[in-house]
DNA sequence: CGCGAGCTTGATGCCGATCAATGCATGTGG
DNA sequence: CCACATGCATTGATCGGCATCAAGCTCGCG
């Protein structure tokens, strides 16, 4: 439960990351920048397999994922886990502590990571005087709403099949954003994360690869992914089962 | 498609609203309650069956209920359905819509309601000087993430009864704020709207009512429910099924 | 009074869960 | 370097919960 906490003191800047476009500082001035690189001033890192944050934490800070893998997942009084969504550079954390002051939800590193620390506080107070700021970050709050509803709409009415493809159709879309192939990929959870997310047993879940390597649409070597036909994947994700 | 929008030229002020505590307002100073009848100058009403707002709709205000019920929900390209919230006195509606500037779900009157219309960039001027505001805003869109994290646990994990069960804590906790008893209610929904909403088919909702009534949980009459066993229904909406 | 929307209940079937065994890759200590 | 342990993935056999299909029932309303 004692984990080291890593800080950097190295200088993170929003002004030079490459990743601007993709996090909080969307759409920014140069001169806007500036004001952001005051917020964003420590960065921290995260092994494989420790917690970023815990449900119960007090929170403080939002997160921008730099480098690396994180999942979320929330917890039942039984101990069942629900695993609420995976988390790749740019992307924000954290953003449900805001309503209680303590997170509501656990935050793990799937490989070892760096985030940026946004201390919440200050955000507040520089997107009061930046508009530009208080809308993206706005938005952002926004879109992942919007996020859980499409979820909440694949565990409600999709099956198994449907889920893994909308699952594999959007995890390519956001790597693909970042520069990598929308192609290839090797997988940073288990089969048995994805079946928490997706509401299935870690078994659904291998079969159901299995499957759709058994149809051409995919080459599976456990972690490693290969898309042969994308369109045909899409065509599962959102059709119906006819 | 062409519904009448009746707009009530009424004077809607926070400052004299009964459910001030449970809305926007909350916590707000009697100077910060005048900021906030500016914003919120005017009202709606919406008739049972009407919408809202559409998916797609241009985003413009959020919403706050004043009298009645709502749904939302999302819909798949092939017209499949998910219900993904319903809305009473003191709810917000429309946080969905600030990501793209257009609303992303359908919010349904399910009685005779009236909304009050907080024009949104309003919204986000008056936030940036009373930071009061600013901070409930942040909050209650971050309680919101909290529910949604909250139903995917839901329709990940659970099994129809703890699903019901535990929608229909949820429920009687809401309704008990807002002065309604805490042991009976008269749904505004329909079994396929429950249904959807706990990602069960209208059959199985119908069953699981029955079986709470063989259990001595309910007293079911159609839609007039009478809750004879709190503590045995909280049990089972978060425990395992053992 | 009769129609229709919504609710209940029964019979049957299927999808995904569960249980169980095996396979595969990585790492560790002898 | 091999033997073995460990964690994860695959695959098969079986089971069960919920969906589906199909009647009836209830109640409000024109």
């Amino acid at each position: 439960m004692s984990t080291t906490i890593r800080l950097e003191p190295l200088k993170a800047a929003c002004s030079t990351c490459n990743l601007r476009e993709l996090c909080l500082p969307v759409g920014m001035s140069s001169e806007q920048l500036e004001r952001l690189d005051v917020l964003v001033s420590t960065r921290r890192s995260v092994a494989r397999g420790d917690p970023l944050f815990r449900s119960g934490d007090a929170f403080t800070s939002l997160y921008a994922v730099r480098t690396g893998f994180f999942k979320t997942s929330v917890a039942a009084e039984d101990g069942r886990e629900q695993v609420t969504g995976f988390q790749m550079a740019g992307e924000l954390l954290g953003l449900d502590g805001i309503s209680s002051e303590r997170h509501s939800c656990d935050a793990i590193a799937l490989e070892d990571s760096t985030v940026c620390i946004i201390r919440f506080r200050e955000l507040e107070a520089v997107s009061r005087e930046l508009s530009d700021l208080q809308r993206v970050f706005h938005k952002i709050m926004s879109r992942e709403i919007v996020r859980d509803h499409g979820v909440m709409l694949l565990l409600g009415s999709m099956r198994a099949e449907e889920r893994l493809a909308a699952f594999l159709v959007n995890l390519m879309q956001r790597l693909h954003l970042r520069g990598f192939s929308q192609t290839a990929v090797m997988l940073r959870m288990t089969r048995e994360e994805i079946g928490s997310y997706l509401g299935l047993k870690l078994e659904t879940v291998s079969r159901t690869f299995s499957k759709f390597q058994d149809d051409g649409l995919l080459e599976v070597k456990q972690r490693d992914i290969r898309v042969l036909n994308l369109d045909g994947l899409k065509r599962l994700a959102t059709s119906p089962n006819c």
